[in-house]
DNA sequence: GCGTCCAGGTCTACC
DNA sequence: GGTAGACCTGGACGC
C-alpha cells in the first residue's frame, strides 16, 4: 500500500466535486461513505492497473493505492490523474466573483461548487456521455459496466480500469451489441474508438485546447453519436459553460423548480439563464441540482 | 403475462 | 433549416 498526499487548489470542495454529477456512480468510479472516499482503478500502463482511493482531511487529500508504488514517477502520475479527474485545473475564481453579486445564486460560491468529476481520459468522458443518451440512468450504469467487463484484459481481476480505445477498437459492433448491450450506440462507440486508435482524432487534446467553446462544440458534434446535448455536456467537463446542454432531466427539473411543474420551451430556459453569459451552463446545472447540496445525493 | 411508454438523444432522409 | 421516423435497452405501468 502507498499513500500519496495531494494539495488541491484554493476554492476546492472534495464532496461537491465527487457529487457534481452522475459520474461518481459509473465504474471504474465508486463512492464509499463515512468518511467520503472516491475509489478508482487507474491504468498506469497498458498492462498495469492499480486500485486507488481518495479521501479528504481538512484542506488536504490523500490517495491510497492498494499496492506498493515504488517509482516516484508513478506516484507523480497517479497524483496528476486524480488532479485531472477532480478538475483541479478549472479556475472558477471569475465565476465566483460574478456570482457573489447575485443573492439568488451566491451559495454557489460559498459552497465552492462548479468543478465536474471527470474520467481518467477525455475518451472515457465521451464514451460515457454517449451511453447516457436516450436511456434511463440505470441502463447507462449497466451498459458502462458491461463495456468495462467485456473489454477487460483480465476478466477475473477484482477491479478494472476503463478500457482503452485500442481495446474497444479490437472488438466488433456485434460484440458491443451482444456483450455490452450498447444497442444502436455500439457503432458510435466502435467508430470513435477506432478513430482514436488509428490516430485519426486526438481526443485527449480537447482537455488542453485553447479553441473557443463554439469551435470545440463543432468538433465534438462531428463525432458520431454526439449531438447537441452530449457536446454541451462534454464542454462542461472541459470547463466551458456557454451551452446549457438541455436534456429531458434538465427540462423536467426546470419545470418543477421554476414553472410549477409545467414544461416550457427551451427558449424560455435559455432566456432565464442568459444574463450569466459564458457561465450560464454552470449556473443552470447548479441551480437544477441545488437539492444535492442539502439532501443526500440521489445516486 | 403482455403491450406500451419512456428515459439525462442522435442520425438520416426528406421536404 | 426544419421535421418525422427509426433506433437498442430495460424498468415502470396499466390492463
Amino acid at each position: 500500500m502507498t499513500e500519496i498526499p495531494l494539495v488541491p487548489p484554493p476554492a476546492f470542495d472534495f464532496r461537491n466535486t465527487v457529487y457534481s454529477h452522475g459520474w461518481c456512480s459509473l465504474r471504474p468510479f465508486a463512492v464509499r461513505q463515512s468518511p467520503l472516499r472516491l475509489e478508482r482503478t487507474l491504468r498506469l500502463a497498458s498492462d498495469h492497473t492499480v486500485a486507488c482511493s481518495a479521501t479528504a482531511s481538512g484542506r488536504r487529500l490523500t490517495i491510497v493505492c492498494e499496492e506498493k508504488i515504488r517509482s516516484a514517477a508513478a506516484r507523480t502520475r497517479i497524483a496528476a490523474r486524480f488532479a485531472t479527474m477532480l478538475h483541479f485545473d478549472c479556475d472558477l475564481s471569475p465565476f465566483y466573483r460574478r456570482i457573489r453579486r447575485d443573492t439568488r445564486h451566491d451559495w454557489m460560491a460559498r459552497r465552492k461548487a462548479g468543478r465536474f468529476l471527470r474520467g481518467e481520459t477525455f475518451f472515457e468522458d465521451v464514451v460515457k456521455t454517449i451511453l447516457t443518451t436516450n436511456c434511463s440512468w440505470s441502463l447507462t450504469e449497466s451498459m458502462n459496466g458491461n463495456l468495462i467487463t467485456a473489454c477487460a484484459g483480465d476478466p477475473e481481476a477484482d477491479a478494472h480500469a476503463f478500457p482503452t480505445p485500442e481495446a474497444i477498437a479490437d472488438t466488433s459492433e456485434r460484440f458491443l451489441r451482444e456483450r455490452a448491450r450498447l444497442g444502436y450506440r455500439a457503432p458510435f462507440v466502435l467508430e470513435l474508438s477506432r478513430r482514436c486508435a488509428r490516430g485519426d482524432i486526438d481526443i485527449e487534446s480537447f482537455r488542453a485546447s485553447t479553441a473557443t467553446a463554439a469551435e470545440l462544440h463543432k468538433e465534438l458534434r462531428s463525432i458520431k453519436g454526439i449531438g447537441d446535448y452530449a457536446a454541451g455536456n462534454l464542454l462542461r467537463m472541459l470547463g466551458r459553460f456557454e451551452h446549457l446542454a438541455l436534456d429531458s432531466w434538465c427540462r423536467s427539473k426546470y419545470a418543477e423548480i421554476h414553472a410549477n411543474g409545467v414544461s416550457v420551451p427551451d427558449a424560455d430556459i435559455e432566456r432565464h439563464y442568459a444574463e450569466f453569459e459564458e457561465w450560464k451552463g454552470l449556473v443552470m446545472w447548479l441551480d437544477l441540482t441545488r437539492h444535492w447540496y442539502s439532501d443526500k445525493f440521489p445516486l
